[in-house]
DNA sequence: TCGAAAATGTTGAATGTTCAAGAATTGGGA
DNA sequence: TCCCAATTCTTGAACATTCAACATTTTCGA
């Protein structure tokens, strides 16, 4: 029998310390997935917002996959290195920049989504498939709240 | 009526990115709650963990706050300049090195203490009892069968 | 007892993130 | 129309984090 990590502390009452923790192992799980592929986290959250093969610009991307602009533009530097995606300037709105995916990105978004479909389903197993349904829906309803 | 910050994006179906959000709305309010005090919130848990005056080794406190070990070295660096904790030699093992809370640090942390308290509980009032302790109670099972 | 391996913490270089400012474009009121 | 404020994105400097290597101390088997 492994000890608990965490044992009982004054940190494990708040939420903001539950959410911080978990956030921490589950990310950390999912990375080391997709460390096959050498793609940090937020690389896939970026390829699959992109998947839908429509244009987005830099604000609504930094906005859907939790990055700052600033490094949201510098990690879209290194995935247009990559070849993963490329930019457009908005026709309309000549102040944006759209964001798309390339041929080379969607087979590599296409191999990360079964990496973390992998994990999911783990995450299932382990966890069961009730609780992880009403956690989901208390997340989303937490996200409301807050936001 | 404020349009929804986050639209229906393909992430919204993952826990691992529903928790990344989740976490990071939390944490920013908390954020901006300690920001009275210019505290990042790494230091309210350094601080909350030490405040059982008991010395704490560097290896369990980063395990507790969350933190790796070369970040928690130069966190504490600043902390013991700003004369909030410091460090002594564990007598029994002298690799260790115990961090304590100053008189100081107490003080700042009874204050952080309070604009925490006071988060968790316009938390409670927007999202509801039940569901803050339905959603605790799931977290900490999470993180049981995740670790 | 001795020595190799493990545990603990720190350091410096490489890397990544953030803040503040700037460039370009758009929108809207005088 | 014209100009000023707001929006969008990028940049460079300051700052923080991480990785790998190191120094110290302990542990434990030969």
């Amino acid at each position: 029998m492994a000890k608990s990590p965490h044992p009982n502390s004054p940190l494990t009452e708040h939420l903001a310390y539950l959410l911080a923790q978990a956030n921490r192992e589950i990310n950390r799980q999912l990375e080391s997935r997709l460390s096959t592929e050498g793609v940090p986290v937020e690389q896939w959250r970026i390829l699959k917002v992109l998947s839908d093969g429509e244009g987005h610009s830099m604000g609504d991307l930094a906005d859907a996959v939790l990055l700052n602009h600033p490094t949201l533009t510098k990690m879209t530097d290194r995935m247009v290195s990559d070849s993963l995606v490329y930019r457009r300037q908005d026709a309309h709105d000549r102040r944006k920049v759209l964001m798309f995916i390339s041929d080379r990105g969607k087979a590599l978004c296409k191999r990360l989504n079964s990496l973390a479909a992998s994990q999911e389903a783990h995450i299932l197993e382990n966890y069961g498939d009730k609780a992880t349904g009403e956690l989901k829906r208390l997340l989303e309803n937490l996200i409301d709240a807050a936001s």
